[in-house]
DNA sequence: GTTATATATTTCGCACGCGAAATATCAAGA
DNA sequence: TCTTGATATTTCGCGTGCGAAATATATAAC
C-alpha cells in the first residue's frame, strides 16, 4: 500500500503521455487534440451549436469560445449566426477542416487500439466502467 | 463499437471532471492539485532537486520550473542551490507547505477512495494496470 | 410596451504543460 | 588552459481549460 494517492496519480500520468503522444504525432499535421475532438464531432453534426460543442466535448462553453477562435484563424470552421436565435453561433467544417479531420480520425484510431494491447475485452470493458463512473462521481455542475 | 475514439475521449472527459472536482474541492483552501502534488512529493522529499521533482510528477523540467515560481510566490515552498553542484536548485517545504500538505492529504485520500467506490478490487487492479500500461505505450521521451 | 429574467456566447485573467532556445555550471580532452 | 560537450534550470511563446464577469439577445411578467 506504498503510495497513497494513488488512482489519482496514475490517471493523471496516464492522461499526460496520452495527449503528449497525440499532440507528437499530430504536431507535423498542424492539429491539436482538442481540436481533433471538435473536428470529429463536427463531422458528424456539422452546424451545431457552439454550446452543443462545449457540452458534447464536455469542456466549457468559455474555453469553447477559444478553441473555435484558433481553430477559425486556422481556417478548419467557420462561425455562423442562427437564424432562428440571434445569440447562437453554429460551426461548421470547411473543406479543409473535414479533410484534416479524415486524416487525423485514422492516426486516432491507430492510437485507439494500441490502448486496448494486452487487456481482454473483459478488462477494456472494466477500463471503460470506471472511466464513465467518475462522469457520475463528479457531476458537470451542481 | 458505437463510438471511435473512446478510450481516448473517455481518459480525457475522466480526467478533466477529476481536475474539476479537486481544484474546486481545494480552491478554498487556495492549493490547485498540481502544487499539491509537489506538496505530497517533497513531504515525503524535503530538499529533492527540481528535476527529481519534475521527473516524480512526470512534468517536464520547464514546466516544473514555473510551477515552483507559483508555490515560491505562495510561500509554499523555498529554492536553494545545491552546495555540491551549482547547477542544480533543491526545494524545500516551508512551514505553511508542510501544513497545507498534510490537510491536501486528508482530502485527497478521501476523493481517492471515492474512485474506488463500485468497483471491487479486482476490478481496480485492472484500471491500475490499465492506467500504467499507458506509461510504457507512450514512454516519456525516446 | 417596458421591465425583469433567462440563455448563448465572449472577454479577461489565471494556472498549467509543452517544445525550443537561452543560460549557467560542470566535466573531459586537446 | 582552452575548448568542447554534457547537464540543470530558466525563459519565452503557445494552446488549453477554468471561473467570474460582461455582452447581447430572447422570453416572460406586469
Amino acid at each position: 500500500m506504498r503510495a497513497e494517492h494513488r488512482l489519482i496519480f496514475l490517471l493523471t500520468v496516464a492522461y499526460r503521455r496520452l495527449q503528449r503522444a497525440i499532440d507528437q504525432e499530430t504536431a507535423t499535421h498542424d492539429l491539436t487534440s482538442a481540436q481533433a475532438g471538435v473536428l470529429f464531432f463536427l463531422g458528424r453534426n456539422d452546424g451545431a451549436l457552439i454550446g452543443d460543442v462545449s457540452q458534447a466535448l464536455d469542456i466549457v462553453p468559455s474555453a469553447m469560445s477559444g478553441l473555435a477562435d484558433r481553430m477559425e484563424r486556422a481556417g478548419l470552421v467557420k462561425r455562423r449566426r442562427d437564424g432562428e436565435d440571434g445569440r447562437s453561433q453554429r460551426l461548421h467544417l470547411t473543406v479543409a477542416g473535414q479533410e484534416l479531420g479524415k486524416r487525423a480520425a485514422t492516426r486516432t484510431r491507430v492510437i485507439n487500439n494500441r490502448l486496448m494491447d494486452g487487456f481482454s475485452e473483459a478488462e477494456i470493458d472494466v477500463v471503460s466502467r470506471w472511466l464513465t463512473s467518475l462522469q457520475e462521481k463528479f457531476p458537470k455542475d451542481v
